[in-house]
Formats: structure tokens, C-alpha cells, sequence
DNA sequence: TGGGCGATTCGCT
DNA sequence: GCGAATCGCCCAC
């Protein structure tokens, strides 16, 4: 499994978002498999990018490759990865992982024994990997962030996005098919 | 300077 | 399935 640099993300969102699906990340040692992303285009009314540059979403406006952590509904944290060219503003929302590495600490930070309610869920994956906005422009090619590209073939599906007011119906989440560990079913 | 809102989660029904 | 919890950010005043 070759690590993904920062190259992988220097490409448009809507390659790059359905390639992550069936690809590791690890976060200190704890982590698992992506098995759903949601894409965010500066020119979509729904990213955060699209009013222009604030000092919120500042990283957004930087070189591909790093993370981009905001707060949701003022409890949650969201990981986005920044992709594309620098400016373009762009990236993908990680929204679930089926969990592999690290079981013990992210039940801890989680405070559940479901595995199920580890990580299906953009605010309930930085809990169980404790990530915060303490993490906010780091780079996504070194520790404590490690990312490896999936070894085999896997089925991706598509649908709309979820917990948006704006351009609802674009078909921009991405998910591995059947996975159990989806915050969402896709619809058939 | 203040009011409204949001890429959510959880508990209760 | 629905609604409360909860607060930083942004824009309008």
C-alpha cells in the first residue's frame, strides 16, 4: 500500500474524493479505512469556500495536501483533505471509516463498546481519532496524519450530500458499497 | 457588537 | 423519526 503524498491531492476534488474511498488513514496511531467523502467545490453554494476567504476557512485557500478542521453545530469537529491547485479552495469532508487500528483508544475517546458508532459519522470520526481544531492546517503527508492508497479494486457509489441546505442534489458523496460502517445508507 | 445559523449527534418517543 | 443541545463564525447593524 504506497503512502498518498501530497501530489495524490493536487488534482480536482471529483477524481480525487472517489479514489479515497477503500484507503487508510491513521491519525496516532488509530484509524481504519475510508468508507465515505463528500466533495466541496469552491463554486459550490454548499463548501465553505464559496463566500471567499475568512480566517476560518483559511487553510481551504492553501496548497492541496492538508487538513482543513472546522466546527459543526459548535460541538463537533469535521476533517477535510484540501485538494487542488492552491487557491482553488477546494476538498473533501471525510465523513465515516470502517475502524481497523487502534480499537482500544478510539472506544475510549468514544466512550461506546459499538463498534458501529466509532467513526460513521464526520464529528464522530475526529472523537475516536481526537482530532481538534488544534490540527487545522497540518500537513497530511507526515505524522501524526498517515495515509495509504487502497491496494485492490473497490465498488464506489455515489448520491447527494448530507446535512446541506445548498445544491442539495448534487450527486458528490461518496461511499464503498454495502459497508456497514456508513453514517448513511446510499439510496438504490 | 449582537443575532442567526450550521458539511451533527444523541436520547427519547 | 424528531427535536434539543450547544457555540464559533460571519454578516448586518
Amino acid at each position: 500500500m504506497p503512502r498518498l503524498r501530497k501530489s495524490f491531492f493536487n488534482r480536482s476534488v471529483h477524481q480525487v474524493a472517489p479514489e479515497l474511498i477503500g484507503a487508510t488513514l491513521l491519525f496516532g496511531g488509530a484509524g481504519g479505512v475510508i468508507v465515505e467523502v463528500e466533495a466541496y467545490h469552491h463554486t459550490d453554494p454548499a463548501a465553505h469556500s464559496f463566500g471567499g476567504q475568512t480566517p476560518r476557512n483559511a487553510v481551504m485557500f492553501g496548497p492541496p495536501g492538508y487538513a482543513y478542521v472546522y466546527r459543526s453545530y459548535g460541538i463537533h469537529w469535521c476533517l477535510n483533505f484540501v485538494c487542488e491547485a492552491k487557491g482553488s479552495a477546494s476538498a473533501v469532508l471525510i465523513r465515516a471509516l470502517e475502524p481497523t487500528v487502534g480499537l482500544a483508544a478510539m472506544h475510549r475517546r468514544r466512550r461506546t463498546t459499538d463498534a458501529r458508532l466509532l467513526c460513521s459519522g464526520p464529528g464522530r470520526l475526529t472523537e475516536a481519532l481526537g482530532i481538534t481544531h488544534a490540527h487545522n492546517g497540518l500537513a497530511l503527508d507526515a505524522p501524526p496524519f498517515e495515509l495509504r492508497a487502497r491496494s485492490g479494486e473497490c465498488e464506489v457509489m455515489a448520491g447527494p450530500r448530507i446535512g446541506i441546505a445548498k445544491a442539495v442534489e448534487l450527486p458528490w458523496r461518496y461511499g464503498l458499497n454495502g459497508s456497514r460502517f456508513l453514517s448513511k445508507p446510499f439510496r438504490v
